[in-house]
RNA sequence: GGCCCGUUCGUCUAGUGGUUAGGACGCUGGCCUCUCAAGCCGGCAACACGGGUUCAAAUCCCGUACGGGUCACCA
């Protein structure tokens, strides 16, 4: 039997360093015995998926280094690789199940279905939610249907009993049926679940072992009962430990860049990008710090993985890549990799037309634009304070903190969205938009004044402005976990009065 | 809160019954040196706790504590 391992990633979003973790793992597995590493998309999530973000997540892997044998960019004999181009396929085996009794309709509205958890939390029951569907019969389900009444599948489970699952890194794991809960398989918009989704194809791709997110552990349940129900073979479990933030909760943007692009952007290499990756739970046998992925490769076993989850450590990965610039290129591949990072035509090209009305000379350039070329910047809270207009630091802190979450929801990331994001944030807070710019200056270019503010942050993007932006509040002092909860509230109340009076002067004429 | 998973220096880890508990990052002292880095040499620093099992436990078992995950028509 051949091994085949995959990584499905979910295009909702910016490439996350964990998938390319968690890719790493499934194509060393994979390629270690001979086999496949598919890549398939999981977007069956209609309103959160985009193909922009699709096409980020495969370039941000490829940027890495990582490549796939089979997957919606390069075909393969098990396609498509889109779930949402397999549709049919769940929509067959959600009927199977139906018809096998392995699942039932449930007609619960959204609001009873909200009712009923509130009720079931407040009863504190230890089970999971039973819905009163569930042993609905066949003709009086159909009937229902008849009326045209909408409904999701959701799985049978069994209400007693013991799950017996193996992981291959942790042995045996047992779990009452009772904690299993009968989760939704299609849903109402005729997609399925990632559970349904994920089992389905993983069947239908032959994939043999499943390396994934720990986050899982309490899933898989559910997914032996459909392999089950199905007659299926089981792929063999194997559930990696949850790259953390400093805090030790699981890594995510709130605390720690988690973008891949982010890492590009900061020039780091991807080679010691996807070093320090297979640095996380894992270790070379002679325990040397610094390998390639086809070392990694050759000496890769699943079973030394550890499973403490590992603290995301920026400063080890800053230390990693210096190795790598300073051992591992050429001096001519060196010079290449600068141009292809930042000093290239592509670039430059985006930030000249800002700079050119400013300069006399090209020597002006480095006081110009030389902060295109930095990280974080170095700043001081001298630099934060004093600006016209603003009354004091938490001010400051309160403009960059408000502004970076509005920023957050942006999908698209354009000088025009930009703007008219800021206009509306200055409104919200009944600030003139020069005051709330003053700080975005500072904390952007490290300087009062800069080029163009809105191009600006689109040319630097989203990553590389998150970071300075709350690098900036964190210069000033770190928002505390108080803070952060009084001022999100505010901000939400603020923006809904905002919104109200908008509301109000476009009312009824 | 219920259930599940985990726990070796601050961080990443080695270690699978007998080790002075090793390495790496960071921090720190020194050497080198036109400065600063880099490099080299040294230092600080850990088996969460309590019970067992055993001649012997970081390693096996049980409890406790702590951390994490999960309880969505998101993945």
């Amino acid at each position: 039997m051949t091994v085949r391992t995959r990584v499905a990633p979910s295009p909702t979003g910016d490439p996350h360093v964990g998938t390319a973790y968690v890719a790493l793992f499934n194509y060393c597995f994979a390629k270690q015995h001979g086999g496949e590493f598919i890549l398939r998309i999981e977007d069956t999530d209609q309103t959160r998926s985009s193909s922009e973000s699709e096409q980020m997540i495969l370039d941000a892997l490829r940027w890495v280094g990582i490549t796939w044998d089979e997957g919606p960019d390069v075909g393969g004999a098990h396609g498509p690789y889109r779930q949402s181009e397999r549709a049919a396929l769940y929509q067959e085996a959600a009927q199977t199940l139906l018809d096998g009794g392995h699942a039932f309709r449930c007609f619960l509205t959204s609001d009873e279905l909200t009712a009923l958890r509130a009720e079931h939390q407040q009863a504190g029951a230890t089970h999971s939610m039973v819905s009163p569907y569930t042993d609905l019969s066949r003709a009086e389900s159909d009937a229902l249907v008849a009326e045209g009444r909408p409904f999701v599948i959701r799985l049978r489970t069994p209400r007693e009993g013991t799950c017996v699952l193996q992981d291959r890194l942790r042995g045996t794991i047992e779990v009452a049926w009772d904690q299993v809960d009968q989760q939704v398989l299609l849903k109402s918009d005729g997609f399925p679940t990632y559970h349904l989704a994920n089992v389905v194809d993983d069947h239908h791709m032959g994939i043999t072992h499943v390396l994934r997110g720990e986050e899982w552990i309490s899933s898989a349940p559910k997914h032996q009962l459909l392999y089950a129900a199905f007659g299926w073979d089981m792929p063999q479990l194997v559930h990696l430990p949850l790259l953390r933030n400093p805090d030790k909760s699981k890594l995510s943007k709130r605390k720690n860049p988690t973008s891949i692009l982010y890492y590009e952007r900061m020039g780091y290499l991807p080679e010691a990008l996807l070093n320090y990756l297979g640095r996380m739970a894992w270790s070379m046998p002679d325990e040397r710090e610094q390998f390639s992925l086809d070392e990694m490769l050759a000496h890769f076993d699943v079973d030394r993985i550890s499973l403490g989850g590992p603290v995301f450590d920026v400063a080890k990965l800053d230390w990693l890549n210096g190795v790598w610039l300073r051992e591992a290129l050429t001096e001519a591949e060196y010079a290449d990799r600068v141009a292809q990072w930042a000093l290239n035509r592509d670039y430059l090209s985006q930030i000249i037309p800002l700079v050119r009305p400013r300069a006399n000379k090209f020597s002006d350039l480095a006081p110009l634009a030389g902060f295109f070329l930095h990280g974080v910047m170095d700043l001081s809270p001298a630099d934060l304070q004093g600006l016209k207009g603003v009354a004091d630091d938490d001010e400051v802190r309160r403009i960059l903190t408000w502004c970076l979450w509005r920023l957050d929801e942006l999908r698209a990331w354009d000088p025009d969205v930009i703007q008219a994001t800021l206009r509306e944030m200055a409104e919200v807070m009944g600030l003139k938009l020069r005051v709330l710019l003053a700080p975005f200056f500072v904390a952007l270019s490290g300087q009062k004044s800069a080029t163009p503010l809105f191009q600006t942050m689109a040319i630097l993007g989203k990553d590389l402005v998150r970071a300075r932006l709350r690098h900036a509040v964190d210069v000033l002092k770190p928002l505390s976990g108080k803070e952060q909860g009084r001022w999100r509230k505010a901000f939400d109340e603020a923006r809904a009065e905002h919104a109200a009076s908008l509301a109000a002067a476009a009312g009824p004429a």
